[in-house]
DNA sequence: CACACAGCCTGCTGGC
DNA sequence: TGCCAGCAGGCTGTGT
């Protein structure tokens, strides 16, 4: 099981846009209490409110994707480490860990939220009118451009990091400002603008800062195109198996292979309670690292 | 506001 | 063979 990053939510955001827009929920079950526990009402006022609205458009920043329903809330969602949407076909028989079914008006196949490890979640949220910018659900807020919007701003960034007092990566994983990132693509970045992640992000020159995002651009779309080719649009138009991006890492889950610029063992060192990947002749430790 | 970290969770792996 | 620590790492809440 790959953890989704930005291109893998991206894919299943597009799954949603042909299995579940522009249909009408009939009902919906949640099985235990957690994956809505973010939905403050709890979950048969979930259900409840759900039933017979119409869901008009699949949205995604960042990591964080949501249905925008005819009542003008959002079914928002989060896949945390595991979380699949499937659509199959009505009397398939559940799998382990199904968190919630979704039935529709129509006889077309139902949708399913399954999560092994319980971090991803549903709710039902209200969009903030803003007229300043993109209208997201109310929880959302807080969570920065992605490097696929359009308005993502770069300079922006720049400027943003070169006042902070932390290291490139923790700077990176941090959705306040930017988000989409996990570690996987962080580190995989990071390898192809040569830069070690603790870099620390006051020290950054402008045209690091342009490889770094070169380097997020090239893997997102890399994954993106993985994503697009391998998935069954009739049966699982979501499927967070198919279709992930896990063949063709430089960094991540590589040590002691070759690294394909310089032929350096990669390495592996333990950063923020997880780990970070690098090669150490490319990406050479800084005089004065932030870790 | 900026920064850092504990805690939440389940299945797999490897050491003994 | 069985047990258990360690690992995977998204986000929120809380502390400084």
């Amino acid at each position: 099981m790959v953890v989704p990053e930005l291109p893998e939510v991206e894919t299943v955001r597009r799954g949603l846009d042909v299995a579940a827009v522009g249909r009408t929920i009939g009902s919906v079950e949640v099985f235990g209490p957690r994956t809505v526990r973010r939905h403050a009402a709890g979950p048969a006022d979930f259900a409840a409110r759900l039933r017979g609205r119409r869901i008009e458009a699949a949205v995604r920043r960042g990591k964080y994707l949501w249905l925008r329903l005819d009542d003008g809330a959002a079914l928002l969602a989060h896949l945390g480490m595991s979380g699949q949407f499937l659509a199959v076909p009505a009397g398939t028989p559940d799998p382990p860990h199904l968190r919630a079914r979704f039935r529709f008006t129509d006889t077309g196949p139902e949708l399913r939220f399954v999560d092994q490890r319980t971090f991803g979640g549903l709710a039902l949220d209200e969009v903030a009118a803003n007229e300043s910018s993109t209208a997201v659900p109310v929880t959302v807020a807080h969570i920065a451009l992605d490097p696929l919007d359009p308005a993502f701003d770069r300079g922006a960034v720049y400027e943003r990091l070169r006042r902070r007092r932390t290291g490139i990566k923790r700077a990176l994983l941090d959705q306040s400002l930017v988000s989409g990132i996990g570690n996987i693509y962080a580190d995989e970045a990071l390898w192809r603008a040569k830069l070690h992640y603790a870099r620390g992000t006051d020290t950054l020159r402008r045209a690091e800062v342009e490889r770094l995002f070169d380097g997020v651009d090239e893997v997102f779309a890399a994954a993106l195109r993985a994503g697009g080719t391998s998935f069954d649009s009739l049966y699982v138009a979501v499927n967070g198996e198919s279709g992930y991006f896990d063949r063709s890492l430089e960094v991540y889950g590589r040590e002691g292979e070759p690294c394909s610029r310089c032929g350096a063992p990669i390495r592996r060192e333990p950063f923020m309670n997880r780990s970070s990947y690098r090669c150490p002749r490319c990406q050479r430790t800084p005089r004065e690292p932030r870790w």
